[in-house]
DNA sequence: ATGTTC
């Protein structure tokens, strides 16, 4: 397989085998992933999928991962037969970040850290499994499923400005919980307001960087500003529902005529009962994982208020685990797709209809967690990127967990996080070895190849001072 | 990512 540099970030795989479009992965040179990793072959693999329009792209974050590379966008064509795929939006259904920014500055949160730092431990339930913020009946637990962020401001945490700041204003719509097993409800019950585990986290951060002075002020930060970051997903409930869909979808698929590079690969029309059932559900996934940040957000904000007296005000929240239908020029001419993005940020541009007001002027916020102890990223949309108006997620595995364990002391790990003056208030040793930097790329450099690229333009440069580790 | 192999 070949790759042909078109540009300093962009590279081409050109049409072959049963690829029906090319591949095109946005990177440098030193970001593109070891061939012997498998996430190329993967690029390939989905660019054989029906209904695929433009190209199989791929992020300069991406690495090997179920089926779809993590760093995936695909986009198929709805009228014409396209497929939607479970391993295209990953496990982690809607799995993204939220930001909110304190009327604090790193010198304030610096003299009371301690004490935060503590607060947040205890109100942040974390690990794989256990404790939640908002344990629900199943009554209430429907009306999450259906209006995502809504109703938990319906019950008091948080606002109504909340949801304007929100993708999708909250909840997607679409939600369908007749195709939610058992298994996944009675998953789902116990964990509203939960971080997991992985790579999942809290953290306390400072302004470090401004790059866009008009669009940091829109936002709402600051220089040495303290912002708080999560990041987490649908936890077990959208891990449940991607396992059930994915076997409907092996068994299906026959009868479709699809065949696919990668059985996990799985994937049915869109426009089919299977395809319709998928999204329906994972819909419902969606608007779990927004009420978990936005409950999440509340107890952050509640621990904020007592330490400090001042409220934390939400800059956006954004998913980079979900698959939607857009509206999209192909070939001059405006088709509805499924566009897949599997650890993709949807990255809308100045101008853009689906903005709310206040942000039409400078683009949408993009939220990139780096790894644990290094920078985070704000980025904007920008006009004219080729790939739906998506950019990167973070700063991609190099390595697999395993090989993080084996190869990092977990000791040193702590000793050089509080040596750079990060407050660590971890979930399992195991878990913050899996997550060390040196298990990561550099997400300077994937910045930096995504703007160069022609995705996202930078806006602030985030540091971590203290994290809360799922 | 995940009651980390129903």
């Amino acid at each position: 397989m070949d790759l042909i540099a078109e540009t300093p970030y962009r590279f081409r795989i050109e049409q072959h085998g049963s690829m029906r479009v090319p591949g095109i992965v946005f990177a440098s040179e030193a970001l593109l992933p070891e061939k012997s990793e498998g996430a190329l072959e993967q690029v390939v693999n989905v660019a054989g999928l029906p209904g695929i329009v433009g190209a199989s792209y791929a992020m300069p974050d991406m690495h090997w991962g179920y089926g779809f590379a993590i760093g995936a966008v695909a986009a198929t064509d709805v009228a014409t037969g396209g497929v939607v795929s479970p391993g295209g939006v990953g496990f982690d259904i809607s799995c993204g970040v939220r930001l909110l920014a304190a009327d604090l500055d790193r010198d304030d949160f610096e003299r009371r850290a301690d004490r935060i730092m503590d607060g947040l431990s205890a109100a942040i339930p974390r690990g794989a499994g256990k404790g939640a913020v908002w344990e629900l009946p199943d009554s209430e637990l429907q009306r999450v499923l259906l209006e995502g962020s809504r109703y938990p401001v319906e019950r008091g945490y948080g606002t109504q400005r909340d949801l304007d700041r929100c993708e999708d204003g909250g909840a997607v719509d679409d939600a369908d919980t007749s195709q939610i097993g058992q298994r996944a409800r009675a998953r789902g019950l116990a964990q509203l307001g939960s971080l997991g585990s992985g790579n999942h986290f809290l953290e306390v951060q400072a302004v470090e960087q401004i790059y866009d002075q008009r669009a940091a002020e829109v936002f709402g930060l600051r220089q040495d500003g303290v912002c708080v970051m999560i990041h987490c997903g649908s936890r077990g409930l959208g891990h449940q529902i991607c396992t059930d869909h994915v076997r409907a979808m092996e068994s299906a698929m026959p009868r479709y005529g699809i065949s696919v590079a990668d059985r996990q690969l799985a994937c049915a029309p869109v426009d089919s009962p299977e395809g319709r059932a998928y999204l329906g559900a994972m819909a419902a996934a969606a608007n779990f994982a927004r009420a978990n940040r936005q409950v999440l957000g509340t107890a952050a904000s509640d621990v904020f208020r007592k330490e400090t007296g001042v409220e934390l005000e939400l800059v956006y929240d954004i998913s980079h685990n979900l698959a939607k239908v857009e509206s999209h020029a192909v070939d001059g001419e405006t088709r509805q797709l499924c566009v897949h993005r599997k650890g993709a940020t949807r990255a809308l541009p100045p101008g853009h209809p689906e903005l709310p007001p206040d942000l039409r002027e400078v683009g949408q916020p993009v939220l990139i967690p780096g790894s644990m102890g290094t920078a985070s990223y704000v980025l904007t949309g920008v006009p004219g990127g080729d790939a739906f108006f998506s950019t990167c997620h973070g700063a991609g595995r190099t390595q697999s967990r395993h090989q993080a364990v084996r190869s990092v002391d977990v000791k040193e790990l702590r000793k050089e996080l509080t040596r750079q003056g990060v407050r660590v208030r971890g979930s399992s040793a195991r878990g913050l070895a899996e997550e060390a930097p040196t298990a990561y790329k550099d997400v300077d450099a994937v910045v930096e190849a995504a703007e160069g690229a022609g995705l996202c333009r930078k806006v602030a440069r985030l540091v971590p001072l203290g994290v809360v580790k799922g």
